[in-house]
DNA sequence: AGGCGTTATATTTGACATAATATAACGGCT
DNA sequence: AGCCGTTATATTATGTCAAATATAACGCCT
């Protein structure tokens, strides 16, 4: 049975950090996303997988990030004992942390003005 | 001089606070811009070619705006002694008030993260 | 009535980001 | 050597969003 959308949906408020350098993309939502799911599954392909993305595509955010910033933030490897891999690095690890923390603080002090804010929002 | 030599890929933090009603984009950074362009100048397709978008474009995300919220937040008029133009209503200078000033509160939060996140990328 | 500058709307064109597809490389296994 | 599952990389196709283009409407003016 197809559900019918007739209403829009609640509203959403996401808060969006993007870092830029010239016109790439060094980190934003999209990339810790994707290093989370790295770091959980231990594979760039499975990771892209879990969040519906090809591998293609998430293996050139990775090549972004690691271009971007001094270190590397995934390692990976190919062939092996275990078939090739990947994981954060500690350098990947630091920044999703600091990232995350940014996201929960800013919600936190944007919270009383989302609320007004929602209430302006047609349901 | 003040102003200091700024390299092309210097990096730069922009927070984008995204509202979404189900895939519609009801509000954030670049109708945020828009809002104020139409106060500016008073007229949609100046709003719009101040900041190099199609007069079309404009009109369309001041649709989306208008159909989001409970009150639209564009008045705009055809014909007439001034030959048309356009102006934010009470809502919708209420609505560009209330994300300027989650904007200034969440930077201020994210400050001092952002200064350690901004060491660990590349220059 | 016709001009003016703006908004309003539809249709076509084009550009660009993403998906899809294909192929290779890796390196320790058995 | 050949298999395995993964990463690595290039090339082609496609779909979507925005730009471009075109036309109409508006209402007060002279």
């Amino acid at each position: 049975m197809k559900t019918k959308k007739v209403s829009a949906g609640r509203p959403v408020l996401r808060p969006r950090f993007r870092i830029t350098r010239g016109t790439k993309i060094a980190f934003g939502p999209g990339k810790a996303d994707l290093l989370e799911g790295v770091a959980k599954t231990g594979s760039i392909g499975a990771a892209a997988a879990h969040m519906g993305m090809s591998y293609m595509r998430a293996w050139s955010l990775i090549q972004e990030m690691n271009q971007s910033f001094q270190q590397p933030v995934v390692a990976s490897a190919r062939g092996g004992h275990r078939h090739g891999g990947a994981e954060l690095t500690p350098a990947g690890r630091r920044i999703l942390a600091l990232y995350r923390r940014m996201e929960r603080h800013s919600l936190k002090i944007i919270r009383a003005d989302w609320r007004i804010l929602q209430k302006l929002l047609r349901n």
